[in-house]
RNA sequence: GCCGCCGUAGCUCAGUGGUAGAGCGCAUCCUUGGUAAGGCUGAGGUCGGCAGUUCAAUCCUGCCCGGCGGCACCA
């Protein structure tokens, strides 16, 4: 018996798999379903993680299980390659980003292919060839044209780190979610596209996605953050200052609690308080709001400080009745209209405030249940349900219908209106960076902003960009940005910012179903391919990635490229992979493949190889370089091979949680495959001996009907470690069936068993799946083969072993065949000699009887 | 604080209103021309806690405890 012997094996099925060209997606057939199978593209570092391998292997089993299934798949792989490392690398050690993104490419390729992924690679592109950016750039003015793409001053996230702006998304507690630096506040002139257009088509779309985790639409529907309530102007009590004759505009969500009001607050960076800051002392305390600190995070743990700027407005029920204006720093400019009344009785933030400054603290709505002479609110605001009192007009009605009247009577009076507001912001897409998708716009000082026509783009960067210093190496290119004005003809100057990386891989899923169309979209090939079936990625982009794509997708369904609305019909979020992590007593990390794990009973210690030294295990986290916990997929695919290292990540924990890699946890894979390869080696050659009726075949077939219907129904649920599970067992009990002097029927249906498990492991173990296919003398490859049936009668036993309770507990058991009438059961129970004895002296009250399941029998 | 997920063998996890399972680890034994291995057998579980529903609860319901994640001056 000779061993499995992978590295021979994979490396030949591989080259059998791209010579028969078998993950060619193929053209629309009729009668053949399509099947469209992603994973997010990755960005080519320059080497493979066990993330990606993690990933990829997850989407590699759903996709090859589809085309078992008969789907005709499309599962395409593609690079992200625009991004600050390749500029780092360059700034570092003095490569050119274009050529170290694209030999990390080749390099990571490689090692996509010897994953054995099923793709179709005729179809790869990066999202840093100038084939694709350009049609980029076509979209982008189209959707300028549309109305969608703007430029504005305003306040931006700036990292000065990374030296450039972050969008909203991508400030992470105060921090740039690459670098890490605390993100200050800076007023640029930037492009954004308006995803708040969109606002509640992502809204409620996320009600049509059925088919994505719930936390992910949770998040984005909470990142979205849509409140109704109302917008309405206060007037000024005297004269009202430059600008502010309409009044001040405030927005609520509780216009019912307008009687409570006890004050007005505006945002220190708003308009009136900027007019205001003329006076030192207001500029002083502008100066105090700011010196807490510029980052986000600052902000939200500040303390609440105010300013009474003496000036009042009139309450809009009540023109006698007048408020006075605070500034206050806890107001967000950019949400709402920067203003707001305070009701501190019924909100926490107003009723601190209020505390504070000794502002009046009255109550508006009362509690089921209690009294409205007594009722009082102290260090704790109400927010919950209850009657509206002290009000008026409004005094009885419930919070929803005072809320309506509220704005009723705002309407009538011609000083507001019902509104809507999201917590969504337009999306900053500028970046300050030269290794990126050029804005394909022109700055001419007659014209102003000018799109470049559409025949001369792509508008490529230039090869030879400066990028041995910190910031812009478009901006400091000689001659790069001079350029002639497709308006008047005279001269201007490009833009220098490049888009954000998030743009390019918010359409590359709809390119990859025709990537070299003229178009940016060839709409027959998506309208075809279009939603991606199954997308699989990490949690880490719930708000990032999948809302701007959605956003994009429906950008460009609606400019007419393609008629899918929302991209991703299935969505699979995977769990990282977690290492333990190992420490010397001096503090310093030790990676993994530098120490040995010492097991005593129980108890595991680790020492350092090269010298001995004690080595404390620590807590299992997330793979990573600075804890040095990682291990090198290329390890392990030389030691054991590829399918028990595909194997592993996907047996260990179900897909969606994290996974911890484990050097045992790979060798017990690893025995798995060659006990696979030994029942399959053990079973003679030849043709598959004739069926015929036998009991321990019987048995056999029953076993493996049942494990085709589980396995599958384990894959189609994304349960792949379930299906592993149980293919282990399968296994475990193929063992009890030896080949070895085994009868002609059992032979028989070793060879049925033998060929449903090669088809069952193929998506999991492919290349071992094969080996073992061609050893049973399958039709052609496996890869091809369609995935096995299972015959639903064959699932069930004939005979049924009933567990007998008595009063609950199990007493014993009866063998009954399948199916048996619970009358029939009941007699065969309580003629049972064992039974009857448990049942001396006692009384029959019932007995219940589940067929085919268990009896109970109640007595006392 | 709000929302969500999780708690089953030493570890990582399946599972089900009705007999508690797998891999790894552990122990015993066998094999020693599958050998930096293979195999047999076994021990190990108040299914986080308390209560409720039920003939029957690890599973359903409620409350509590513990762990993890997301959001959080968004008016």
């Amino acid at each position: 018996m000779a061993r499995y012997n992978p590295k021979e094996t994979e490396p030949k099925w591989r080259k059998a798999w791209a010579d028969a060209d078998v993950f060619r997606a193929g053209p629309p057939a009729p009668g053949v379903p399509k099947y469209y199978a992603l994973e997010m593209f990755p960005y080519p570092s320059g080497s493979l993680h066990m993330g990606h391998v993690r990933n990829y292997t997850l989407g590699d089993a759903n996709a090859r299980y589809k085309r078992a299934c008969g789907f005709n798949v499309l599962h395409p792989m593609g690079w992200d390659g625009f991004g600050l490392p390749a500029e780092n690398a360059a700034m570092e050690r003095g490569v050119d980003p274009r050529a170290w993104t694209y030999e990390n490419i080749a390099k990571m390729r490689t090692e996509l292919q010897q994953l054995g992924l099923s793709i179709d690679w005729s179809r790869e592109f990066a999202t840093c060839d100038a084939a694709y950016y350009g049609q980029q750039q076509a979209w982008f003015l189209d959707l300028m044209a549309r109305g969608l793409v703007y430029r504005r001053e305003g306040v931006v996230n700036w990292d000065p780190v990374d030296q450039t702006v972050l969008a909203n998304e991508q400030v992470v507690d105060g921090r740039g979610w690459r670098s890490g630096a605390v993100v200050e506040k800076r007023k640029l002139n930037q492009w954004f596209l308006r995803i708040t257009d969109y606002a509640d088509q992502l809204l409620d779309g996320l009600k049509t996605l059925d088919r994505w985790p719930e936390k992910v639409r949770l998040m984005q529907e909470n990142w979205i953050g849509r409140s109704k309530g109302a917008r309405f102007a206060f007037q000024f009590a005297g004269d009202p200052p430059a600008g502010f004759e309409a009044g001040l505009e405030v927005y609520t969500t509780r216009p019912d609690t307008l009687y409570g009001a006890s004050f007005v607050g505006i945002a220190p960076d708003h308009p009136l308080a900027e007019q205001l800051s003329a006076d030192p002392k207001v500029a002083a305390f502008l100066a105090e709001c700011r010196k807490g600190g510029a980052s986000e995070a600052e902000i939200e743990t500040a303390e609440k400080i105010g300013f009474d700027t003496g000036l009042t407005v009139a309450h809009p029920f009540d023109p006698d009745w007048k408020l006075p204006v605070w500034i206050a720093n806890f107001i967000l400019m950019d949400y709402g209209t920067g203003a707001i009344f305070g009701c501190p009785a019924h909100d926490q933030r107003d009723l601190d405030f209020a505390r504070k400054y000794k502002l009046m603290v009255k109550p508006v709505v009362l509690p089921p249940g209690e009294d409205p002479a007594s009722f009082d609110v102290a260090d704790e605001a109400y927010v919950g349900p209850g009657t509206i009192f002290n009000s008026h007009f409004l005094d009885g009605l419930e919070i929803e219908p005072a809320k309506a009247a509220a704005v009723a009577k705002l309407e009538a009076q011609g000083q507001g209106q019902g509104a809507t507001v999201y917590r969504l912001r337009d999306w900053g897409v500028a970046r300050q960076r030269g290794w990126g998708c050029p804005v394909p716009v022109v700055h001419c000082d007659k014209c102003g902003v000018v799109p470049v026509p559409r025949d001369q783009l792509p508008v490529a960067l230039p090869e030879d960009l400066d990028f041995s210093k910190p910031g812009n190496a478009l901006t400091r290119h000689p001659t790069w940005k001079h350029t002639t004005c497709p308006g008047c003809g005279g001269a201007a100057t490009r833009e220098t910012d490049t888009l954000d990386t998030f743009v390019d891989s918010s359409w590359y899923f709809a390119r990859f179903t025709d990537p070299t169309a003229a178009e940016p979209i060839d709409k027959a090939a998506a309208d075809y391919w279009m939603p991606v079936d199954q997308y699989v990625g990490g949690i880490e982009h719930a708000v990032l990635h999948l809302l701007y794509a959605r956003f994009v997708n429906r950008a460009l369904s609606d400019a007419g490229m393609l008629e899918a609305k929302e991209p991703f019909e299935g969505l699979f979020t995977q769990g990282m992979v977690t290492h333990e992590t190992y420490r010397l007593q001096n503090g310093d990390w030790v990676e993994p493949k530098e120490l040995e794990i010492l097991v005593e009973g129980q108890t595991r210690r680790a020492r350092r190889i090269q010298d001995g030294l004690p080595v404390i295990i620590g807590d299992i986290e997330k793979m990573s370089k600075s804890k040095r916990n990682t291990v090198a997929p290329g390890d392990i695919f030389d030691v054991y091979g590829v399918d028990a290292a595909r194997l592993f990540v996907l047996s260990d924990s179900p897909p969606e949680r994290d996974s911890i890699w484990s050097a045992s946890g790979v060798e017990g894979a690893w025995r798995f495959v060659n006990r696979v390869w030994n029942e399959f080696d053990s079973q003679p050659g030849g043709p598959a001996p004739a069926a015929s009726p036998d009991p321990k075949a019987d048995e056999l077939r029953a076993f493996t009907h049942r494990t085709v219907k589980a396995v599958t129904e384990a894959v189609e649920g994304f349960r792949f470690n379930s299906g592993i599970a149980r293919m282990y067992e399968f296994l475990n009990k193929l063992k009890e069936f030896p080949a070895d002097g085994a009868s002609v029927p059992v032979l028989a249906a070793r060879h049925e068993a033998l060929s449903a498990f090669a088809r069952l492991i193929s998506p999991f173990t492919p290349h071992l799946a094969e080996e073992a296919w061609a050893r049973i003398g399958g039709t052609g490859m496996v890869v091809v083969a369609p995935w096995p049936d299972f015959d639903p009668a064959l699932t069930q036993d004939a005979v049924r072993i009933l567990p007998v309770q008595v009063n609950g507990k199990r007493r014993g058991e009866i063998s009954v065949a399948a199916g048996a009438e619970p009358a029939d059961v009941e007699k065969i129970v309580l003629d049972d000699p064992d039974i009857a004895r448990r049942l001396e002296g006692l009384t029959i009250r019932k007995v219940i009887v589940v067929k085919d399941r268990i009896v109970n029998i109640v007595a006392g």
